[in-house]
DNA sequence: CGATCCCGCCACATT
DNA sequence: AATGTGGCGGGATCG
């Protein structure tokens, strides 16, 4: 028969192998031999099958020499065709078919159908997912490998992976034991659990104070970080079965690659990840250097891994559309949360709820923030050279030891991006237009639109939808809304941050923000030195997560309705499609947005000026502060994003969107302010957290709180990112600090300043803001526009409400304010892509917070969705609350 | 042209 | 030394 074959076949491309034979599939077999057979070899290219039919192809494609082997090993079955096993006739005759008709074309199978991910099914198509516990599988490598006809070299891919998940253990030479997925989401929930460890207390870490961080930094890596490296992979429990035994070996790479790969999007609030960035977190060393070619190989076997990853169902392909174009991406599809299975021992259970946004978030910036962003990913890679100046010399610095280097890396990378993050702001500062100040926010918005820089976008979506939002309030929403009443103020245009907005930025390294009219930027600039040497190490936490990147999405858009153009649809859409999922994320950003209003506001002129970002960062040391910021982000994010979210999980339609767009564009123009600010985003982008915040004041938005902090109001917050270390800073406009040049006094109100810090104090985060926010009840004063109501946050619209769940409310973040919103987020929709993302389980510990602030209810809520759990970050949080209080 | 990623060389580990 | 493993990256394909 095979001869038959492959006398057609024969023709041509002896070549490699593929072997594949059709016979075999009777199934028959015997035993299977641990010897490797060999490769098949010459196999000429079958022809025709149909691609669908691997099966078919790969058995047609065996070579003789395989079906011998095979029939005394046994063939398998074919997937897809198993069944028939027998059936070669089958086979064969579709084989001639094919052959004769379609010879030509077939041919030989096209790439995709040698693919990895096919390969992958077959080989998933043999095993039980959930065998019987009684019966063994054992699997003989050269066995399937000759059987599904492929070399053996490629087995041993998707076995590394399939290892790295517990679904198959090495019992010996060439024997694997399979077992199927009865311990996955253990296995997963391991892997969120070192996931949150490993990068996750990076994090944390550099929210701590840098000192503390440094020495902690010292140890927690180490720690953490070590395992990274040197462990091997975690090793989950069981060392299974067999032998893992001597795990000697360097530890794979591929296995390693792969359970970091997975933990960065368990931990991942959007469970989305780039490959960029996922790359940059998995490249260890060389941090700055790294040269371009590691980074591709590396990202060639991310390719590996998802493929593998993919055939599983644990994760899917997704396109982030930055702005500058559309970036691969995968997202997570598989289980969240793993319920109890495992024990953690950790404690808390990272999982689901990760963080709201996070990440990357934010950045703003579209153009600015991709270019800078390439710039940094390509070149800097390669290149070392830097990128950014800032960061290189950052990085430069830092190198050393090997530990050190690790951190380092994550830390240039932290750097990078940050500096990035920098030009871009500067940039945008330059130029107003770009800035506008929207377009940072956009990014606390959810996930999804974190994917997408465009803030605008964002903008406009909250309100569309809902316009009711109570949100308002929220800061986040705060562009938007047109609650806000300051923001009218402005109007249009200019912005500016009235009155309101206060704020400030902080530099930190990594993030950044930008308010919106308003000022200048200076701060932010000016910050970042600072930042610098804070950030180091923190960076370097931070770094791991990825964070670094960031990147945001753009949007592109892509969108159906959209409409495209109008940015704000274009937003919407973007959302909606993050809901569905598969789309693209793209999001869409306007760039220009909106338009209008807001960006009259902004405007240039205004805007520019205006804003400036502020990084800050809080440390680490003090919890409080960074919670605050987290707060402020997640209120703001929430806000938007909730609206947003739901509506567009609600509505998906762009239809709808539209709408929504015009809303939005009306209240934008309402609320001229909110360009307030922006955002910022964290280099590193998962880590950080970064933040900001917004700017506005809108009163209510920020609100927060108010309650406790009362002073915080802020209209911003940022957070630091990890990277960020310390900085701190804050001002607000009104405060004016000194760093910020705020010019304008149109803070004003000063009041913000409060922030509490004391409370906060230490930490970091504060915030500024200017004016004030709201802090409803808390502060006095409630600075500008009054009329915002606190709480606003709180409600949030109703739906948001539901949909985050509320979350907000909560939220504890009294810093911010806002936090309210924050929350939220995160659950419902996990989905939200977040590219860069990958901290975010962190945050949403942050978020949680709960304790605090708080409605329970709506943690409730969230609860629901995910675990929280309190982490410490959430208590301390909740203390220095108190404390403040 | 960038995204994918197949293919298989070759080094290192194990037998 | 033979064979098992698997890092790695050239370069072909795909979209």
């Amino acid at each position: 028969e095979n001869i038959f074959d492959r006398s057609r076949m024969a023709p041509k491309t002896p070549i490699k192998n593929e072997p594949v034979d059709l016979s075999k599939q009777k199934g028959c077999t015997p035993e299977r031999n641990p010897i490797t057979p060999v490769k098949l070899v010459d196999r000429p290219q079958p022809d025709p099958w149909t691609p669908t039919a691997n099966l078919k192809m790969l058995v047609s494609a065996a070579s003789p020499d395989m079906r011998d082997r095979e029939k005394k090993k046994e063939l398998f079955r074919p997937i897809e065709n198993s069944e028939q096993s027998d059936t070669p006739d089958s086979l064969q005759y579709v084989m001639v078919d094919d052959s004769t008709v379609d010879e030509f074309e077939k041919q030989r199978p096209s790439r995709k159908q040698k693919s990895l991910g096919l390969l992958c099914q077959k080989f998933l198509a043999r095993y039980p997912s959930y065998p019987l516990s009684t019966e063994k599988t054992t699997i003989s490598l050269d066995e399937v490998a000759s059987i599904l006809g492929v070399e053996r070299r490629r087995i041993y891919d998707i076995v590394n992976v399939l290892e790295s998940l517990h679904l198959v253990s090495r019992v010996a030479k060439n024997q694997y034991c399979w077992h199927g997925r009865h311990n996955l989401s253990q296995t997963l929930k391991t892997l969120q659990e070192a996931g949150e460890l490993q990068y996750g207390e990076v994090m944390t870490f550099f929210q701590h104070k840098e000192q503390d961080l440094e020495y902690k930094f010292g140890e927690r890596k180490k720690e953490t970080i070590p395992d990274s490296q040197n462990r091997p992979l975690l090793d989950f429990s069981e060392p299974d079965c067999t032998s893992a035994s001597a795990n000697s070996r360097k530890d794979k790479s591929l296995r390693i690659m792969s359970q970091k790969f997975v933990m960065l999007f368990l931990v991942s609030k959007t469970k989305i990840v780039t490959l960029d960035i996922a790359a940059k977190i998995l490249i260890e060393e060389t941090q700055d250097t790294v040269d371009h070619s590691k980074f591709k190989t590396k990202v060639r076997r991310l390719y590996d891994i998802a493929n593998v990853l993919t055939s599983l169902g644990l994760i899917k392909k997704v396109h982030v559309t930055e702005e500058r174009g559309r970036k691969p991406a995968f997202k997570w599809i598989g289980p969240v949360e793993f319920p109890g299975k495992t024990g953690n021992p950790t404690g808390h259970s990272p999982t689901s709820n990760p963080l709201p946004r996070t990440q990357r978030g934010a950045c703003a910036p579209y153009q600015i923030c991709a270019t800078g962003k390439q710039r940094f990913t390509r070149h800097a890679s390669f290149n070392n050279a830097q990128p950014c100046e800032g960061t290189k010399r950052k990085v430069s610095s830092e190198p050393s030891s090997p530990r050190q280097e690790r951190q380092d890396e994550y830390c240039s990378k932290m750097i990078s991006l940050a500096a990035v993050c920098r030009q871009k702001i500067e940039e945008d500062t330059s130029n107003p237009s770009i800035t506008s100040p929207l377009s940072h926010l956009p990014v606390l918005g959810d996930s999804d639109f974190y994917v997408n820089p465009l803030p605008q976008a964002v903008f406009p979506v909250v309100q569309a939808d809902v316009p009711s939002l109570s949100l308002p309030n929220g800061i986040s929403s705060h562009a938007l809304h047109p609650s806000t009443p300051a923001a009218s103020k402005t109007e249009n245009g200019k912005p500016t941050l009235l009155p309101n907005q206060p704020f400030l930025c902080f530099p930190s390294s990594s993030l950044f923000m930008l308010c919106s009219g308003l000022q200048e930027n200076n701060v932010s600039e000016t910050l970042p030195t600072t930042a610098d040497v804070g950030n180091r190490s923190a960076e370097a936490q931070a770094a791991v997560p990825p964070a670094a990147c960031q990147k945001r999405n753009s949007r592109k858009c892509a969108s159906p309705s959209a409409p495209a153009d109008d940015e704000e649809p274009a937003a919407k859409k973007q959302i909606m499609e993050h809901d569905h999922g598969d789309v693209p994320l793209s999001l869409v950003v306007p760039k220009k947005p909106f338009e209008s209003p807001k960006a009259e506001s902004t405007p240039g002129s205004g805007c520019t000026s205006a804003a400036h970002l502020e990084v800050f960062h809080l440390d680490l040391t003090s919890p409080a502060a960074p919670e605050a910021a987290d707060n402020a982000d997640k209120e703001s994010t929430k806000s938007l994003n909730s609206q947003k979210q739901e509506k567009w999980s609600q509505n998906k339609d762009p239809d709808e969107a539209s709408s929504g767009k015009e809303h939005i564009s009306k209240e934008n123009a309402n609320q001229p302010f909110l360009p307030q600010y922006l955002y910022v985003q964290p280099t590193a982008g998962l880590s950080s957290f970064n933040f900001l915040v917004s700017g506005n004041q809108a009163p209510g938005a920020i609100n927060l709180t108010a309650s406790q902090l009362p002073s915080l109001s802020i209209p911003c917050v940022v957070v630091p990112s990890a990277a960020l270390a310390s900085f701190p800073l804050v001002c607000s406009p009104t405060i004016t600090s000194p760093l910020s040049p705020v010019p304008d006094g149109s803070f004003s109100a000063a009041t913000s300043m409060n922030f509490s810090m004391s409370g906060l104090a230490s930490t970091t985060p504060v915030f500024i803001g200017t004016t004030a926010v709201v802090t409803p009840k808390v502060s006095p004063t409630p600075p500008v526009d009054p009329q915002q109501p606190a709480h606003p946050a709180l409600h949030l619209s109703p739906v948001l409400a539901r949909s985050c769940g509320a979350v907000k409310l909560d939220s504890p973040v009294q810093c911010m304010g806002h936090p309210v919103t924050l929350l939220k987020l995160q659950q419902p929709s996990s989905t939200p892509l977040t590219p860069k993302s990958i901290r975010p389980a962190r945050h949403e510990a942050f978020f949680k917070t709960p304790g605090s602030l708080g409605d329970p209810v709506a943690w409730k809520k969230n609860e629901g969705n995910q675990t929280r759990n309190g982490s410490s970050v959430q208590r301390r949080l909740e203390i220095s609350s108190t404390s403040t209080d």
